[in-house]
DNA sequence: ATAGTAAATATTGTCTACAATATAAGACAA
DNA sequence: TTGTCTTATATTGTAGACAATATTTACTAT
């Protein structure tokens, strides 16, 4: 087994993304650097890069002299947020239908299934829905090929998903739906229908936004 | 008149920025770091600052431990970019159709007022199309008011585009006929109808992205 | 001559110290 | 008490030196 090698910046960019992911780093709040750094065990320089990088990700915001801050999270950039998805992931879906070989299929297909057995056996609600959710668009967004568009959607914007996930639990209280989309969307890319995959995809991202409208108006 | 203050990492980025999407530094190259670091006058501490964002702007990658080198530009990458800008600039369209003001409706229009003068003044050819179609796509994106969606498009993206245009020198030879397609577009969003903006945009892109095809099968 | 290995060099990663800027605390006047 | 200015503190920006890794060069054996 190769030993993992990496660069400090790495390891504490890893760290602290998952604590303001979490929430563990609230929002709004204040990077110290000397204090992080000694959290961390490491000096102000790669601790830096890793600041650098998580503001590329958009995580946190940098004011030169100032100092850098955690975003907050608003429902209106949520919004935003699934605007674009509906964009992109429609796209992501037409390509997957076209390109996705037979395998990527047969994968897709028993990762459906699996999380069928899995709503059945735990009566949805569970943690596993969430993350089950982000593997199959995971696994579409893969099967496009286009790396640019995977960059994007796999890199910064389900970072930024995950985060409101964890902070916002708004727990999509629609799981049987949601899995009969994704049943579609399957069927759609099995007989590499893209135009077809493309509109459920994006009907598909449209409903869940609709479902995060509505729980704004619950509030 | 207010001193621009700002980082040093700041304005050697841009610097560097610049030189990359020129051709300055050509693709492919090696970044030194002690070597640029002497060229603009700094340490190696901003430089690599400057370096991390325009890793995160994909113009270079940086492997640890051997160092940073410009990106190769292909065909295939820039198809690939095409794509996702028919995605998210159609979506852009849409919502510049639905939120415009007038104000920014006129200027829309009177931007292309002066286009189609400039055009019959240099019969096409000119260096000035290209900032011309840059200026065009630009306002639409910023009239879609959706604050990610413009970081998107007008931040990481739009770098690499010009540094296609730069360096494939491939003057998009149909001057006219994309103008026409601009005024389409104008009008449909004066009519706040969002989807034939839409519908317009993807088409425009579309065929941008047809045209690089064609340029790329006479070589 | 070539392949492989070991030393030498160069480059990147990291740390510490200092300079520049911003923030907080305190003194003074209204 | 409140607002403003001055001073003190803390934090960020930058520089330079050292450590760790990669690359090149020189050498040896086949």
């Amino acid at each position: 087994m190769q030993e993992e090698t990496t660069t400090l910046a790495n390891k504490v960019c890893k760290l602290i993304l998952k604590d303001i992911i979490t929430g563990a780093i609230g929002q709004g709040q204040k990077l110290n650097e000397p204090e992080l750094a000694r959290i961390h065990g490491i000096s102000r320089g790669p601790l830096r890069e890793a600041m650098g990088r998580l503001e590329a990700m958009r995580l946190i915001t940098r004011v030169p002299n100032v100092g850098a801050h955690v975003v907050k999270l608003s429902y209106d950039a949520l919004l935003e947020i699934y605007q674009i998805r509906e964009s992109l992931e429609g796209l992501a879906a037409r390509l997957a239908a076209e390109t996705m070989t037979g395998e990527e299929k047969l994968a897709l297909r028993a990762l459906l299934t699996s999380h069928h057995k899995h709503l059945l056996d735990t009566q949805g609600q569970s943690y596993f829905q969430q993350e089950g959710d982000v593997d199959f668009h995971y696994r579409i967004i893969h099967g496009s090929k286009n790396q640019r568009l995977i960059d994007m959607l796999a890199g910064d914007l389900y970072q930024l998903v995950r985060m409101y996930r964890y902070q916002f639990s708004w727990s999509s209280n629609r799981p049987h739906q949601a899995l009969k989309e994704h049943d579609q969307i399957c069927s759609a890319i099995e007989e590499s229908d893209g135009e077809l995959a493309e509109w459920l995809m994006k009907r598909h991202i449209n409903n869940a936004r609709n479902n995060i409208l509505a729980s704004m108006n619950n509030q």
